[in-house]
DNA sequence: CTAAATGTTTAGACAAATCTAAAAAAATAA
DNA sequence: TTATTTTTTTAGATTTGTCTAAACATTTAG
């Protein structure tokens, strides 16, 4: 079995990976796990020597079939307790990522399988991020970046790719929660903000802050 | 805030005091925490500076007030988060120990308050332990050992010390369940092995078992 | 009340995860 | 392509919780 911090790491790095493809950095790891690079290096050697990544000097990290797994594993106890926060315990989207970092590591195959269960297998977590089920397979939605519609295009919030409890609470001050469909009405040229309405209401966001809203259309 | 390893400190302290109203001996709580008593002196010197618990050599370990405080709320989340997996998640009494071991260590006060809430309030957990409530304080209910009882002595099964699995298993195919009513049939003078009448079946533990059920008269 | 047994602490060491400072490799720019 | 910058690794140290072996303190028994 991993340590709590053996498992982050591995969550980073899957996370890391699932956008840009090649090797993930040293230093993009760091910066994720709020270290330094030579703690990272160590670590790095920790994981290979228990094949959980594969790693050679200066090259960069990948993770192995069970590094992968063990990382997905992890992710889906995070989302399952997420959603338990929410619809169980009555928690706001916002706060519930934290307590989920430190739940995401008890270590009982069956508290996850009775968890789902309890829970009626959901699908997506309270951020719209997919639910692995318990062979690690994704129910994969499309989705585009918010910043990539085009005037008067319409869409669907499916998720959000910032779970920061500022991000959010934002966004529910805008009223641009989960399942609301919008309509693009302008995008601003000189700083790429977006116009939006929502239930008839208009309102507006950064281009920053529009790159973090996922779309269905 | 504490380690898991410092938390499971001031519980097995709190735990061995609550028996022996004296100090807390160096062996005592080194045959708890499965580990040496060279180890023990070392994290006692650690609590104490702390001021977790007061600790002069060769003299054992108190729990300061602090120290009595975290103790208990980790026994309130240990007791909570047992209810939970039993109510909930339905998992039997002899399984739900390990899990809590581990969701004890959770720190997120808001999540206790909402957990207790969801399940109600509950007075105590599935092995008859009472839950003591956000400020600490338990609804203690008295009881005495089934191996004090006499022949012909009725009584209802309040709780259990000893929570393994095996112990659990053994009491549930004896029938011998929280809230069951009983009454003594014959001790057996020999080995003090006491025979029992339950919903009119009668039964056999030996004292050794009879001492770890509590009874209510 | 001394001697033996029991209980506890000290000394020194180790593994895990981290750090700083400095060296080395790779990438980028002139 | 050489020089500079960026990235990564190494070396050596620190903290936490643990260990063994040996010393020391306390309790118990004769």
């Amino acid at each position: 079995m991993q340590s709590f911090t053996e498992e982050n790491y591995l969550k980073i790095i899957y996370h890391l990976s699932e956008n840009n493809e090649g090797a993930v950095q040293t230093n993009a790891i760091a910066e994720k796990m709020q270290t330094k690079a030579a703690s990272v290096t160590d670590m790095l050697r920790k994981l290979s020597e228990k094949e959980l990544i594969s790693y050679k000097k200066y090259q960069g990290a990948h993770l192995t079939p069970l590094g992968r797994q063990t990382a997905i594993n992890v992710i889906r106890k995070h989302r399952l307790w997420e959603v338990f926060l929410v619809e169980k315990l009555n928690f706001k989207w916002d706060e519930v990522h934290d307590i989920a970092e430190e739940l995401e590591h008890i270590n009982s195959p069956e508290l996850v399988e009775r968890l789902d269960e309890y829970l009626a297998f959901p699908k997506n977590d309270p951020h719209g991020d997919p639910i692995p089920d318990k062979n690690g397979n994704f129910d994969f939605v499309p989705f585009i970046k918010l910043s990539k519609l085009k005037k008067d295009d319409k869409g669907l919030i499916m998720g959000v790719s910032e779970h920061s409890s500022a991000f959010l609470k934002h966004l529910e001050k805008l009223g641009l929660t989960l399942g609301k469909s919008l309509t693009i009405s302008a995008i601003n040229d000189f700083d790429g903000s977006v116009e939006i309405i929502v239930e008839n209401k208009k309102t507006s966001v950064t281009r920053e802050i529009a790159r973090h809203i996922l779309i269905r259309i």
